[in-house]
DNA sequence: TGTTACTTGAGAAGTGTTCTCGATCACGTG
DNA sequence: CACGTGATCGAGAACACTTCTCAAGTAACA
């Protein structure tokens, strides 16, 4: 049913070239930059396709863009990502899983999801910052 | 500097009036339903100008909307949100607190902040939806 | 009551995302 | 290795939410 194109290909291609977390308008630059014809259109279907199929991880920045990431594992898991360049570290929290889910049971909540990100800036993005300060 | 106007009052008054998180346009309806003359763009600044205050609490719903509500007290605290009708139950969470922040100083992140909200369906409405399921 | 600067609101503009639909192309079939 | 067909593409239109512009209105204070 899903067809093999190069802008599939292209589009995973440039978010595993990529680190930290990015938005599909910055992928779709980057993949003109690099000289790729591909739509802008293109790269939306594609990014929503791979989180759907759990090869991409997804999230709202802070000014409530949306955010994807080829992350090194599909199990769930949460980041803490600089606000500034982009830099991503996978987090794993047992305790806040079980918190989040208890908090929902006690509370009479069903089909219960949570949202667990943390927004900082990362050791060189702080060492820059204080230089140019 | 900051006058004193109708309009603010309205809208501290439908935020308050509202138990649950609400977005800028539905509290504008609202108030317009309630014969109210207001402007959007007034019902933004005055939400945006709570929200910095720290008079309303503002959070993004998976959509990306931005919904504000008045809480019961301007100590940090997060949200379990029902997805339905907006039913909204504060929670505190020490243990969520720390853990936040020590994975940040652990990776050597700074000016960390964090986003930490659970949605589900309250108990009304899984009770509705398992009816006329 | 007059002055003045802050606020308002209608509509334009901006931004991120999705939709439309004719052209294109992947891929199973013969 | 054509061929047929339906999935996919992409340019631009459309959308939804939010912010900006600026003329008109008004709160605050002397
Ligand atoms: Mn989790
Ligand atoms: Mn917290
Ligand atoms: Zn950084
Ligand atoms: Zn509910």
């Amino acid at each position: 049913m899903k067809r093999n194109t190069w802008q599939r290909e292209a589009v995973r291609g440039a978010l595993d070239a990529n680190d930290g977390f990015v938005s599909a308008q910055a992928l779709h630059s980057a993949l003109h930059a690099s000289g790729s014809p591909i739509g802008l259109a293109t790269v939306y279907r594609a990014l929503a396709d791979l989180a759907v199929k759990g090869d991409a991880d997804s999230l709202q920045s802070p000014e409530g863009e949306s955010l994807y990431r080829a992350c090194s594992t599909n199990l769930h898991h949460h980041h803490l990502i600089c606000r500034n360049c982009g830099l991503t570290v996978e987090i794993e929290a047992d305790a806040v899983e079980r918190w989040a889910k208890d908090v929902a049971a006690k509370n009479g909540f069903t089909e219960a999801a949570h949202v667990v990100d943390v927004f900082g800036l990362c050791a060189a993005c702080t060492a820059k910052a204080a230089a140019s300060a």
